[in-house]
DNA sequence: GGTTTAAAGACGACTGGTCTAATTTGCGTT
DNA sequence: AACGCAAATTAGACCAGTCGTCTTTAAACC
């Protein structure tokens, strides 16, 4: 029965989610996750090894979702590619705005928590964020391709600060819960690709 | 004996400082620091009211001595305000690399963890920044004036853009345990200024 | 039918933050 | 100088909660 166990143990990471955004990694007891999904404690380590490989788990799974989305508004669909990209951060900041500035990136929540904590989660942070930065940056190189980002930085270096500053300002926003943050980042980030307001 | 009294309440906050910088809010057990710093256990309740107030106190007193190493290096000194500013960025930088990577910041470390989880610690994140944030914005005003920053973005957006952008280089930094993520920021930012690289 | 796979949850050893009660300390008064 | 009192400080108990283990029970497959 691998399609019921594989759904199990997906179950638990979906009802971890949403948990774990809101408290944090460390904060949150095995408790609490397994009685919301529903699952008896017992289980739990028939599916992980252990809390910190669940975690890691809960990232790899989080980016799999997370980089089809972001595939599917970068992805070449007859737009230019800079609208395409400033679809991305604009995107980024209406779902902040829409969830009262409660991220819902597990990268923004973890990092700073878990990556002294646990070389594994760490590790799983670090691959995603660098597969989310290397997609951007292909978008930049197209849209220099195709005249419609007239930047004069190097498109890696572009995606990456770009990623930096929208990061940072998710974090400036969970500390003000209002999105002045992310709208300084928006007029910057339109600076930085030398597109008109 | 008030003297004796606020010194070992400082002695507190001190001993945990690297310690929460390390583990984080929630993963760092009371014992643990009073331990560190020899003070029993009994006792940590006469300096603070409960452990998320003596996390409050914490992060206030770690922006009150980042504050006045800004204004050190800020503050007009001969030099131009272009220098000044850009020396702000090199410290943050090398202050990372010279730590294997090991950020000093609370507010990096303690942002996405502690946020969410206690209303007085996100608002002493909140404020520390805040301020950290003017200040800059003051040095960008200078450069302006004195033709050493000729940007043209509005000087608080350009301030707020970059401590954005250089908190989210902090994390990466984290995850990545090289500098590469700051030496991307450092890039942007004389960019965003329209310095010479 | 027999063997692997999954579910179940009690249990252990331990740590968490908190609080009340006891102790110590220091000072003012006699 | 000695006393007493009030304030500052400490000791340790407290219970809820932690992760992880272990044994027993049920299910699912070949």
């Amino acid at each position: 029965m691998k399609p019921i166990r594989l759904n199990i143990r997906q179950h638990i990471l979906d009802t971890a989610k949403p948990i774990i955004l809101g408290k944090g990694f460390v904060a949150v007891g095995l408790n609490e996750v397994l009685q919301a999904a529903d699952v008896p404690k017992g289980s739990f380590y028939h599916y992980f090894k252990s809390k910190e490989l669940f975690g890691e788990a809960l990232i790899a799974s989080y980016f799999e979702d997370y980089l089809v989305e972001v595939e599917l508004l970068l992805k070449p669909n007859g737009q230019s590619a800079a609208s395409r990209f400033m679809q991305y951060w604009n995107g980024w900041l209406t779902s902040l705005a829409d969830k009262d500035m409660q991220c819902q990136c597990l990268a923004v929540k973890l990092a700073g928590e878990v990556s002294d904590l646990s070389e594994a989660m760490r590790l799983a942070l670090h691959h995603g964020t660098d597969r989310v930065i290397d997609r951007l940056a292909q978008c930049v190189e197209e849209g220099r391709a195709d005249g419609s980002l007239p930047t004069s930085l190097d498109a890696a270096v572009c995606a990456e600060t770009l990623y930096e500053m929208w990061f940072g300002a998710s974090l400036l926003t969970k500390l003000r819960r209002d999105p002045s943050a992310l709208e300084s980042a928006m007029r910057s980030t339109k600076h930085l690709l030398g597109l008109s307001t």
